[in-house]
DNA sequence: GTAACTGCAAACCTTTTGCACGATT
DNA sequence: AATCGTGCAAAAGGTTTGCAGTTAC
């Protein structure tokens, strides 16, 4: 699927892209794929993984690495950054820090032509600090 | 193993921290596994993840979540900064950016206890911008 | 009509785990 | 002696892929 394949707009691809879009709770491909499996009973779990890739490639989206082993994918292609919980796993856009914390205008680095960033805050979300003062 | 737990040295804890302590290029457990090896031949993968696990629990290395399925480890617990190569996957310590790009003091952010973070650059590696100019 | 996309299932890769044996304290 | 750690093998969890059939263009 390189920049001058044919892309072909199919129902699963639309439905994909709306669930997305839909969440603000950065999903795994397994959530997404309950959901879409909703409207679309019959799609596979390939399928949204083959258009989850092809979105983030397309810029469309962006997929986002986690400490865990699933992938997280993010309705936002824009650089921002998150927040993690150690504990749950939940990963939350951070709103109120310095939008720019690091310099766009880094384009090279010790030969490395620069692309991009990521930068991930890991912490405990509040749901889970409660629950550690009630068991403690 | 929780910080009550006894630890034991073994001669496998020994030679697996003595492998990453040799290395600047973040091994994954499978390359580590291969080093070890060549020295404890009777040694299992399990007992190299299972030693990895304990010693960046113990803040002796660190676990580096990078883009790709594997975990890479570093020798260095220290916050640092990384690149990483998008197309062969090598991840190099950053040295020349400024060492503080993010400020360590944000102990708070939307109601998450911050404990740590991971900024990580995303580019082309020297040697696969070279090959690309060779296939273009 | 043709190339891209899909569903299905099998395969893959990394990591984890249960268990019996062995080693460290 | 107690129990922590190891080797081995099987299983788990997430993701990718081969293939034959379907669909968008």
């Amino acid at each position: 699927m390189d920049s001058t394949t044919n892309r072909r707009h199919t129902r699963q691809r639309q439905v994909i892209l709306e669930e997305i879009q839909k969440l603000d709770t950065h999903p795994s491909a397994a959530m997404l794929y309950e959901r879409v499996r909703k409207r679309l009973p019959k799609v596979s779990l390939g399928t949204v993984y083959r258009n989850l890739d092809f979105l983030a490639q397309a810029g469309v989206i962006q997929k986002l690495n986690t400490g865990s082993a699933e992938a997280r994918f993010d309705w936002n292609p824009e650089i921002h950054y998150h927040v993690r919980c150690s504990q749950c796993g939940r990963v939350d856009d951070v709103h109120d820090a310095p939008a720019d914390l690091v310099d766009r205008k880094i384009n090279e680095l010790q030969g490395f032509d620069i692309l991009g960033h990521q930068l991930q805050f890991i912490g405990i979300c509040p749901d889970c600090r409660l629950l550690d003062q009630k068991v403690h």
